[in-house]
DNA sequence: GTGGTACTGTTTGCATACAAATAGTAAGTC
DNA sequence: GACTTACTATTTGTATGCAAACAGTACCAC
């Protein structure tokens, strides 16, 4: 064993840990970053980015039911829940009884909702932008690439 | 101009929008699975990625405002207050006024605090080590070199 | 020393995020 | 058809996250 080996084992205990260093605390930033970016660029429009990928969700499926909706968009039932009742309570998203199965809730965008996301798709395409302003092309689909590969699949 | 210029023109207005693409949705799913590994791996000792960041810093610096804990560790004034009172009312922090300004507050590890902080360490490498498992080494380093160039500085 | 500016911690309000528990229904097995 | 299992949406409780406004104090200029 070295002696850089040994003096590992005992640098480990009392290690110095530096938390800006740590993934989770560099991904909580990251993320917070483009959250504030997203909502300057949507100050208009007044929509979160989760309200956002709920209306576009909508959008890709014509009509989806509650939970799914969360699947896709990545919010579990409780939170899908509140999204979804604010989109509704602006009169962006219909909600009606599914005809097959009386569990499950219908939703579909209003006109008003259709008409927001086509104009919300641009901006969102800003914030995209601006958040990735200061990588190159190659940067970004690096980043792209090794962000997908944590985030999906198993806790394993 | 060419022929592929000017489709593109027609196709950036009703493009698709590709959710799963997008560097927020990414972002957000990455910190979503991170944070609930952390859970897992903290589960015994019962803290949350910011609980245990700002015990880490309090330890680092010995006594701070709280202002000043929040910005260390990426909390406004808002948040970090919440934070660090359900860290007081576990009796892990002490808070004392500050000898000097009359406005500040001093936070101190207590020894409970102290031993818990030392305990959670090795868990919250653990964490990291989960987090970042299926990338290499090198795979790592370009993660955070990128990460940490969205997270510095300003928005714009 | 008076006044403007900046900083301390705090409160309120709103929007995620998720665990855990609930009621109701579907779909399978036997 | 009764049972089990799984899925629908919902409720409650806890913990961030931040904008906006607040009272109190420091500090700097004049």
């Amino acid at each position: 064993m070295s002696p850089k080996a040994t003096s590992r084992l005992a640098a480990d205990a009392a290690a110095l840990y530096e938390l800006e260093a740590q993934i989770g605390f560099v991904l909580r930033r990251s993320h917070q970053r483009h959250v504030s970016i997203f909502a300057e660029c949507m100050a208009d429009l007044s929509l979160t980015p989760q309200q956002f990928s709920a209306l576009v969700k909508i959008q890709d499926e014509a009509a989806v039911s509650q939970n799914r909706l969360g699947r896709l968009t990545a919010m579990d039932p409780a939170t899908i829940l509140g999204v979804v009742q604010r989109l509704v309570q602006r009169g962006l998203v219909d909600r009606s009884p599914d005809p097959v199965d009386p569990r499950s809730t219908r939703l579909t965008l209003t006109t008003k909702g259709q008409a927001l996301v086509t104009s919300a798709v641009p901006m969102a395409r800003e914030a995209t932008d601006r958040t990735l302003a200061r990588l190159t092309p190659a940067e970004r689909k690096d980043l792209l690439r090794l962000l997908s590969k944590l985030a999906t699949g198993e806790n394993e």
